[in-house]
DNA sequence: ATAATAAATGCAAGTGACTTGCATTTTCAG
DNA sequence: CTGAAAATGCAAGTCACTTGCATTTATTAT
């Protein structure tokens, strides 16, 4: 179904060649650069369609505001810098004890959660 | 500074007398319905200025969608279910002590955390 | 290879939530 | 009561993202 497109290659590998987390408009950038034609419209759906394919992680940097990383296998939990956005991923998610309590108490069946940790980072402290 | 308008009153006054989150939207067209000439735009400010007053409390719903609470003393998080997006609040928040651990591996200094959790309530299972 | 076909793209226009500028109204401290 | 700061309403603007649609492109079956 999926198919390998040029353009789609091109944002995998900005993602996978920047070290940090890029919003859908700095992907965008970049890959005109190689792929002068591409459209925005392209950028945003490739970025849907590898988040649901579990490929690129999307991130809230904060309100109305996401970046995309790959996905690492490891469940992966990001802090932003208040100040200067700089983020970092965290291992270990100590919450998927906490949800199956949360599922019993509530009667919920959980499937997803979203944990984002705020803070300033050494250098904006 | 703050003062007591009418407006901010009616605003405070549905979000109280409701049980559940509620949109800017929402509470706009409840607002006006006791108030027709407010605008949208009054509605946006207070609810910026209540949340910053920690007065009510800003839910992501989902990507860019949020609703509003009262601010309840303890440390709330939430529970929305991803069919029909009712909302029940958990109390007890087990992440403190793993923000603290991150904190010290990290260097940053944590000042806020987010968390959601999605899944099915009883009736959409 | 080649043609058929389903997916993906680019473009232009649209949406929707929220913001901003500004003139007017309202609250409240003195 | 009065004046200054705050808040409001209106209109226009912004910004990220979406949609419709005709065209192009990657894959599949022949």
């Amino acid at each position: 179904m999926a198919r390998k497109t040029k353009q789609r290659q091109a944002i995998l590998n900005v993602i996978q060649n920047t070290a940090k987390p890029l919003s859908a408009r700095e992907i965008y950038e970049m890959v005109k650069a190689q792929h002068p034609s591409v459209a925005l419209t392209t950028i945003y759906r490739n970025l849907d369609l590898l988040t649901q394919q579990q490929v690129i992680c999307k991130l809230r940097v904060r309100d109305n505001e996401y970046s995309y990383v790959m996905n690492t296998e490891e469940h992966w939990h990001y802090i932003v810098c208040l100040s200067c956005h700089q983020t970092v991923g965290v291992v270990k998610c100590p919450f998927d004890n906490f949800a199956a309590k949360v599922a019993a108490d509530t009667g919920y069946e959980i499937v997803a959660h979203d944990i984002q940790l705020y803070g300033y980072c050494r250098n904006c402290r």
